[in-house]
Parts: structure tokens; sequence; C-alpha cells
DNA sequence: AGGGCACCTCGGGCGC
DNA sequence: TGCGCCCGAGGTGCCC
């Protein structure tokens, strides 16, 4: 990977395969960039990234001479608070947004312009054409779809062991599908459940019931840390990813199991087994990441592998 | 309930 | 060697 793949960025660009850590450091960068900052237009260039209100011109009208005042999180979801009306934004698989001059040319697959008071612009811009936008009215955003369908927060206090059992423990699915439903914990995507299924060694196709009360230990500490190892490196550069001071994201160059297959393994060295499971790319080792199953009882004979 | 696909585009890899 | 096609990449919603 290396710096290879970086072809051509913006510096003031932001995002690339958001996940928690992604979306972050996202916010962060924006906080900076643009709290403070009134719009006087903004101009949506393609519909379908505006999910709320139906109306795209009145989405426009109702953000008009608005001021930004602060940039929060939820999950994977930036939830931008102005006066008077909230912008819940999801960036989906490649959404990336940038502040640029006004008399800079608009860059390919740029889908929604807001223009302020200074001449600069907050430019979101999306190959995929996959990110959401919703407007709320103060309050209204924690009632309604999307924010209110997420799960567990997990890099808060509220987000302890006990809580994280009592939301999967019960569950009959396979932990990296558990996992990637934002419903149940809201945050991980592809790349850091496999960082924290592998960092736990356990594998991606195990089932709740057959946890040991430590692994579950193990797993809670594994999502926490390797989010906010990540967070505190900036996220994760797959392609280009780059923040808001041009600087690309660190922790791609820790990753030990996503996009590592084939690969040896960091701990023990068998190589890293690449599958599909739930329709994604899954990372694991198989030697470090043993399938067990349920605990019920051992029969005596299966003293196996 | 869980699996599979649609959404969308680009780039890489492979075949001719 | 070059061109063109096909498929894989994944977050989420929806359908079966």
């Amino acid at each position: 990977m290396g710096t290879s793949g970086a072809s051509r960025y913006n510096q003031d660009e932001v995002s690339d395969m958001p996940e928690l850590p992604e979306v972050e450091t996202v916010r962060r960068t924006l906080n900076e960039l643009i709290v403070g900052k009134t719009i006087q237009h903004v101009q949506v260039r393609l519909p379908r990234i505006i999910q709320k209100p139906d109306d795209t011109v009145l989405f426009e009208e109702l953000l008009a001479g608005r001021t930004f005042q602060e940039i929060d999180r939820r999950g994977k979801f930036l939830r931008m608070v102005l006066d008077g009306i909230i912008l819940v934004s999801h960036l989906r698989m490649e959404g990336r947004y940038g502040l640029y001059e006004q008399a800079e040319p608009v860059e390919p697959h740029t889908h929604v312009i807001f223009r302020f008071t200074d001449g600069s612009e907050l430019r979101y811009r999306d190959v995929r054409q996959f990110g959401t936008m919703h407007l709320f009215a103060p309050g209204e955003e924690w009632t309604s779809p999307p924010l209110n369908k997420l799960g567990l927060e997990p890099l808060v206090d509220s987000f302890t062991l006990e809580a994280f059992r009592a939301v999967l423990g019960h569950r009959s699915s396979k932990m990296k599908p558990l996992l990637l439903n934002q419903a149940y914990v809201t945050g991980l995507g592809n790349i850091y459940v496999d960082e924290a299924l592998y960092s736990a060694c356990i594998h991606p196709e195990r089932t709740p019931d057959s946890l040991t009360k430590q692994e579950w230990q193990t797993l809670h500490q594994a999502v926490v840390s390797t989010l906010s190892d990540a967070v505190r490196q900036g996220g994760s550069s797959i392609k280009s990813y780059v923040n808001g001071q041009g600087e690309m994201g660190m922790f791609q160059q820790q990753l030990q199991a996503y996009g590592r297959g084939g690969e040896p393994c960091k701990r023990c060295g068998e190589v890293i087994t690449k599958t599909v499971l739930a329709g994604r790319g899954t990372h694991y080792c198989k030697q470090c990441q043993r399938m067990k199953r349920a605990r019920k009882r051992v029969p005596v004979r299966s003293k196996q592998v």
C-alpha cells in the first residue's frame, strides 16, 4: 500500500472507508474548519443524497442563513448542529467533506455544496453516491431514523462489559454479523470487526453461546482498544484517506488481519485466511482464532485437534 | 431471522 | 503490449 495508492487528493479533504475512527477524525477536523461559519447558499447537485426532507429545494432553503455551531458524532453518523436545525450525515463507503475556496474548480462527484458568507465552501464528494443527509428540527433527530435505530456507542463509559453481553449474549447469529449490526453496537465496520476478533482470538463464525466469560471480557476490551487506537492514529487509510491537516491516517499500518489474506499471521506465522462471511470479505487466523462449539459438555472421545 | 441482493463507480486483473 | 471487459470493494436497506 504505502504511498503508491494515494493518487491525488485535496489537502482539506476528509475520509475513506469510514468506520467510527474515520468519522471521528472527520468530526474533529470539521469542528476546526467550519464551526462559526454561516451558510449563504446550499446547492444540491445529486438529489438522492438528501433523504429528508423529500424536497431538495426545501433542504437548501432550510439551511440558508444558518451557522454551524458544533459537529457531533453518533456511531458512523455525523450530527451537525446549526442554529435551529440539525444536519445528520452518513458517509457510507466513500463520502468525504472538503473545505474549498469558491474560485476552486468543482471536482468530479461533488454532490452538495455549502457556500459560506466568507467565500469558502464546504463540499461533499461521494464517488459511489451512497452517502445520506437528513435534516431535523433540534431534538427530533434522536427519535427518528436513522439515529433512533442505533445501538451501544462503544467509546463512552456506558459501554461496559455487562452492557455488551446483555445486548449480544443471547443472540444466535455468528459473531461477525452481530458485531457489524449497528442496532447492537454502533461504529464497527468490516475492517475493525476483523481486527477486534483477531485481537481477541475469536473465530468470526463463533456464536455468542460459545464464548467463555474470559472471551467476552477480552472481546469487549478488543473492541474498545481497536477503535480507540485507530482514533488516536487518525483512522485507517486503505486508499487515500487524508484528514483536514493533510496527513494520511496511519492506522492501516497496524492492521493485523484485514487485507492480509495469504500473508503470515503476526502472532503465529499461520497464513491468514480470507473468506466471505455475511457477504463481506473476512480475514482471520485459523490457528489463533479456533472454531469452538457451544459450551455444553464435551464428549469424552472428542479430543480432536 | 438471517441471507442475499441492490445501490453505485472505479480500478485492478485477466484474457484476447 | 494494449485494450476492453468483468468483478470485487463495502454500509445499509429492503425483500424474501
